[in-house]
DNA sequence: ATAATATATGAACACTTGCTCATATATTCA
DNA sequence: TGAATATATGAGCAAGTGTTCATATATTAT
């Protein structure tokens, strides 16, 4: 396949978006649906700061979008392939 | 779903196994079949040293297998696991 | 306007990571 | 046996990561 650096850059880009459990923690509750920031840091026992700087990875790894309204900031998941990669990677945990 | 903590943490450390581009490359090769340490090494520009402490962390990931022939070790994939998220993620990188 | 609330951001710091270089171990060959 | 080859390993280091803490920005309520 001869796979590019570009493209090994790019993949191992997308994996490190899953590779921290803060962060898989917060993607495994957007899967759930939209939540806000004080939403996310709450159900993860977590400082909404360290939340916000982990979202704004995400957004920026395009994983996550923001919708605002009003004081409040509602994220979810930008499409559905990190969703296949997370139950994927899953899988492999629980019975692989 | 209630992620465990436990369960994070093992999710993070398996796509961490991708989350380098080193380790992308070394796993695109070994799709194509077992190689040597010296063959990864000269296919993929890098130091044998620096491929063994790869391989390393891959084997004790259970994300590789090593085969003992003479001098010469052989590695490859240990299940197929990781290469349906690989080519997962490269669909991701290419079409999305 | 002022205060309160929700989120974002930057600096600082401890910790981790991936490499190089030197050295060790194992195997084959002369 | 001793030299050569293939791989593994440990120390050290530069760069990267994830958090906390302080502060900034934006929005709403009084």
């Amino acid at each position: 396949m001869n796979l590019t650096e570009l493209k090994a850059i790019q993949l191992a880009e997308l994996f490190s978006a899953l590779s921290d459990a803060s962060r898989v923690r917060i993607i495994s509750l957007l899967i759930e649906g939209e939540m806000s920031v004080s939403a996310l840091a709450e159900g993860l026992k977590m400082t909404e700061s360290a939340v916000s700087h982990q979202l704004r990875g995400l957004r920026q790894m395009r994983i996550v979008r923001a919708r605002k309204e009003g004081r409040q900031v509602f994220y979810s998941l930008e499409d559905e392939h990190v969703q296949k990669l997370y139950s994927m990677g899953l899988d492999h945990v629980e019975y692989g």
